[in-house]
DNA sequence: CAACGCCGTTGCGATTCTTGCAATACCGGA
DNA sequence: TCCGGTATTGCAAGAATCGCAACGGCGTTG
């Protein structure tokens, strides 16, 4: 199935190169700029390509929001991910939210609840900052480091508590380290009193989605209780996430959990 | 480029009919069972589409969450609408927004603001309702029957001012009247002392995008200065979104500005 | 001013890829 | 165990696609 394919790839690549011209997309999907030309034709007629009015440089067509507006939708009706987030839950005892990267923030998309009586939990349908959560920093560590360089220089880290990472410098600094480690933490940089975990959520083909996190009180999900359950978790949250389709842990992660 | 059209054919199907069997599919696409399963094994290797445990019904795949961001991000970076909106600025000599459609809401992208010292103007990245504003009263009116009636039934029309259309069949037949009209009025619904006049955008394949507002105060954009000036708006609107490759006004609509 | 280079588009024959069929494999229920 | 319902695979026929070469538009250059 060749030429189904090269439709993705065609726009895989209209993504990662707007503005791209025939010739490139041509020489990027190994065919002649007679065949790339009537290939973009027909991805055009059908909304998922746009051009420049002078016809030369290709963008991705506005039909593509909605698609990605029912993706989203599809996603959240999917019950593949929450056995996951039950299965953190479980061996935690802490809340466990997902969140996808949307228009710069992170969207809370699902939520399992802690039984304790003191529990944190996030409202669904709500945006957190990139910057001062642990959903945040899982997800942009999980990025290529070009695309997260990008990221982090356009974002405004500002001051949430006094734990919160404000120099962009530090920030990435602090990525580099999570990336090593293999999952993210929050030491009460966006709200006082609450500590997170988080792990990046990547498809099949290694494009970061969003990130799941696992929130607690200060008091009670302390670095010694984390210590405590992080093997577990690496692990379970590595066959869940295979089991569901996407990429599970990287194998710095997975080797990580193997301890 | 009959190949192509069936990858694309068969991500919309599977947006509008989530969890459809390869049966279905391969009788959509016109295509042998044997092909469909072919095809949607590529597709699905992409991570445009996923199955669930079985393997029997097919669902949206998570790697298009990331084309839509991408989408929306070409989209605002074009400058192919910015025309428009200039163009109804002039005409009217009020602030023009244009939104889209996100997550049950209308998502403000692109701002002109109005020249006079007197004007309303949102900021880009924030959210409207779409039950009292103009501009999401346009992106209903503009869907099918079906969409729009599920899309209103499921929103809660909670009050603004004492114009806002609380009751959810007031609000369908306010729509039906929209969409008779050719274009949304927004009568102080959603903030006192502000109107809106809006007119959908949809795409070259009839999928509504989003809207376009005129958005003045109410003691100065008044109907009659509406009306003064809606068919130059429309005939206006229907030009520019036909340059910029959007459907334009429909029959309707066009009709009206021909007046 | 004409020739050139660069870009995208079109007509056409060769070939590659895809198709539909039939057979196979799988699962659950009778 | 067999049946009805799925999805998948091997294979030959066939159709859609490919690459080539030629064309037309456009800006630059000699």
């Amino acid at each position: 199935m060749k030429s189904a394919s090269r439709v993705i790839d065609a726009i895989h690549f209209l993504r990662d190169h707007p503005g791209a011209s025939l010739g490139e997309i041509a020489d990027v999907l190994r065919v002649h700029k007679s065949s790339a030309s009537r290939l973009m034709r027909t991805i055009e007629q059908q909304g998922w390509a746009a051009r420049d009015e002078a016809g030369l440089t290709y963008h991705m067509g506005p039909t593509l929001i909605s698609i990605g507006r029912a993706a989203v939708d599809q996603f959240l009706r999917s019950d593949r991910l929450l056995p996951i987030l039950e299965s953190l839950r479980d061996i935690s005892g802490e809340s466990v939210h997902l969140a996808l990267f949307d228009h710069y923030e992170m969207l809370h998309v699902m939520r399992v609840d802690s039984p304790d009586v003191i529990r944190v939990s996030c409202p669904v349908g709500t945006w957190d900052p990139l910057h001062c959560t642990a959903l945040g920093k899982a997800f942009l560590a999980s990025l290529p480091d070009e695309e997260r360089r990008r990221l982090v220089l356009g974002l405004k880290p500002e001051r949430r508590t006094p734990n919160t990472i404000t120099d962009r410098k530090v920030l990435l600094a602090e990525l580099e380290a999570t990336h090593a480690r293999g999952y993210a933490i929050d030491r009460e940089e966006g709200r006082v009193g609450v500590r997170c975990i988080a792990l990046a959520l990547v498809d099949a083909q290694g494009r970061s989605v969003g990130a799941i996190s696992i929130t607690g009180p200060a008091f009670r999900w302390t670095q010694r209780a984390m210590d405590r359950v992080i093997d577990d978790i690496l692990a379970a949250a590595d066959r869940g996430m295979r089991a569901a389709g996407y990429a599970g842990l990287t194998p710095r992660r997975a080797a990580r959990s193997r301890v």
